[in-house]
DNA sequence: CGACTTTGTGGTAGCGCTACCATGATGAGA
DNA sequence: TCTCATCATGGTAGCGCTACCACAAAGTCG
């Protein structure tokens, strides 16, 4: 089957029009490059993928030639040819819908990048996760990403190693070390906001605790405790009231801690969704928000910002976080046996204490409690 | 399962043996198939294709074998061969979160069935629109997905159609038929909507108008206008308040019509940020809803249910919406000529009202105004 | 009953790219 | 000077799949 070279030019051209046949526009392709830069298909490739042993010269000819082409990669050939192929499931559960879309942007571009094939997969309403799993790596998925609430969940963790793929937890309440895990350090956040308010003048500070079986939830009542600790001041019991992360039960836990005999100046919530909450409490008993008392939040998400008054909160990098993941996924994938010592990759990235109009010093009223305010 | 067994060991061992220093998985390939079902690959290609000329009994033994050997296509190679490679661009201005992850999810889902690759980007912070669609579309992009607001911006669907690419509006207010669109009838969810609320009893219904700029706005307007019409319900002016979508604006309008001299029984918000946000207010009259005050929204985001109470609002099949976008381009791109006459499809889907607990019938506090009405 | 369509199947040639090896051309060390 | 590593590049062979054509078998006509 060895063709005559005259054969050569007449396949290219022949190739070029059935492509032109076929989907209507030019498609430069690698191929198309290389003449332009006049040097072979396989520089080209170097170029694009960075590699090392290429001359300076003829890589500025080769960037030039795909400038002037304006060619792009085709995403199909560059994993079919590369062999890998890696699919990664993005399982979720029950997330916040603002939430989940930034985790989504998040790990939809990065994937897009790194030519992985993301499956997004609700796992609501699944019988056991143990067969969605199995099944999704009988699929071919080599690496999930896990967001709250699944990324706390050591049995999901778990089940994924057993069965001989990767797991990486984004936003853990704390990383366990048995995988890979990015996270801020919820400690410190909730320590930063703390220490914020009590910054602000604030002395009695609520707070409102989350979900109790997810860990960040306790994280962030420790940051608050060691905060107060620090500065000083007295914890008292009565100012910390249980909630879900659900505005629901933010309306509850906000009751509580409002409706008390000596209630507080401000109140830090464990999310926004209760912080909101809070806030829509504090209205209904013609609190002014953030004159008569401070409300907080946590994780900047969409209501944060669009309620009134705005939330002063705690900005997770949720996008990043997520690009994070799907790159850990893609290395350890490249590389199988790196995990020293049973150890898996670690991720702290940095959180922004972002400050908005819900917060500002307690006011002589709202402290009526202490002897001497006045109206 | 008479077949020469050396010659499959053997094929499938190099096959594997290849595969597996690659990825490390054995991943069947339709040869695998095809060897499995002791016919040609081609056979098992249009058993996966579902196409017509196949007789039964192969067609089982191909769907047998896929089933044993669990037998996943692989995407890459197959819009390689196919040679289409659509690509489809998912742009948005600044819709809610919530919006955007359904929108998202519906588009991812419907893309990677049909093996269509997603560019999903924010214009935000663009300069203007023509550049980026010209650098997409210069870019490979053949279709363009746009949620509102973008989708009734007329200037962007005709950058796009003189550039040659087909945009799909998902959400207009109303179709334009110069390109293609997805849509409720918005007028009819608002229309139903009010006579749901006239329904209960009610008689003074507030309305708040949606952000001007987007069609569906004044097609809700109109669907509450008409909804009272046709009770003979006379329409006060008063009672309509302008808002922007906003739940800063929708606080805004629920205090103006809240305040008023003979404020309504019930609100009808456009959209559940503003009808939230109405409920805030109420709650800060001590009004209860919604035994003192009914409230509807309008999209179903996630905010209706994640407030309390947890709102009646219309739900809009985002998902699904989004999907048969998707398919919509697909489809022009498979046949470019088709669209007859100038007009390109629409495609109305089925609304929803979901009723939850922000409704019921006046009460006879809160209708003080109204001798004689009962609930 | 031969000329034609229709139906089911197989063979072949790529899709655009990269892995892998082969090849000259350089420079370093003996 | 002659080996031997090192670099820069080219050639070839697929990745897994589908488009396209070929071809046999089974009708359908006049």
């Amino acid at each position: 089957m060895a063709m005559p070279m005259s054969d050569v030019g007449e396949t290219a051209r022949t190739g070029r029009k059935r492509s032109a046949r076929r989907n209507g526009n030019s498609a430069p392709t690698i191929a198309d490059v290389a003449r332009a830069a006049q040097c072979s298909p396989m520089t080209v490739s170097r170029v694009i993928n960075g590699e090392q042993n290429v001359r300076e010269a003829t890589r500025e000819q080769v960037l030039a030639a795909i400038e002037k082409l304006r060619y792009v990669p085709n995403r199909a050939a560059r994993s079919l040819a590369g062999g890998a192929q890696l699919r990664v499931a993005l399982l979720f559960d029950n997330p916040s819908a603002s939430y989940l879309s930034e985790f989504l942007m998040g790990a939809l571009e990065e994937a897009s990048r790194r030519d992985i094939y993301l499956v997004v997969q609700s796992t609501e309403m699944q019988a056991g996760h143990g067969e969605l799993i199995r099944r999704l790596i009988d699929g071919g998925i080599g690496g999930f990403i896990l967001p709250p609430p699944l990324c706390d969940d050591q049995s999901v963790l778990d089940e994924i190693r057993e069965a001989g793929a990767v797991a990486v937890a984004v936003g853990p309440g704390k990383a366990t070390g048995s995988h890979g895990a990015v996270l801020i350090d919820e400690f410190q956040a909730a320590f930063d906001m703390t220490s914020h308010i009590i910054g602000l003048g604030h002395e009695r500070i609520g707070f409102i605790i989350g979900n109790p079986e997810q860990v960040a939830s306790g994280r962030r009542l420790q940051g608050y405790r060691e905060a107060l600790e620090k500065a000083g001041l007295p914890i008292d019991e009565s100012l910390i009231a249980q909630g879900q992360f659900t505005y629901r039960s933010g309306m509850v836990a906000a009751e509580k801690l409002l409706g008390a005999d000596n209630p507080p100046t401000a109140i830090f919530a464990s999310n926004d969704d209760m912080a909101a909450a809070t806030v829509a409490m504090a209205h209904r008993r013609h609190l002014d928000v953030p004159n008569d008392i401070t409300v907080c939040g946590f994780d900047d998400t969409e209501l944060a910002s669009s309620i009134w008054p705005e939330l002063t909160t705690i900005r997770q990098p949720i996008r990043e976080m997520t690009a994070e993941a799907v790159s850990m996924i893609a290395s350890a994938h490249k590389r199988p046996g790196r995990a020293k010592n049973g150890q898996s990759e670690q991720l702290i990235l940095p959180y922004k204490l972002i400050r908005r109009n819900s917060d500002a010093g307690p006011s002589l009223a709202a402290s009526f409690n202490k002897p001497g305010s006045r109206d």
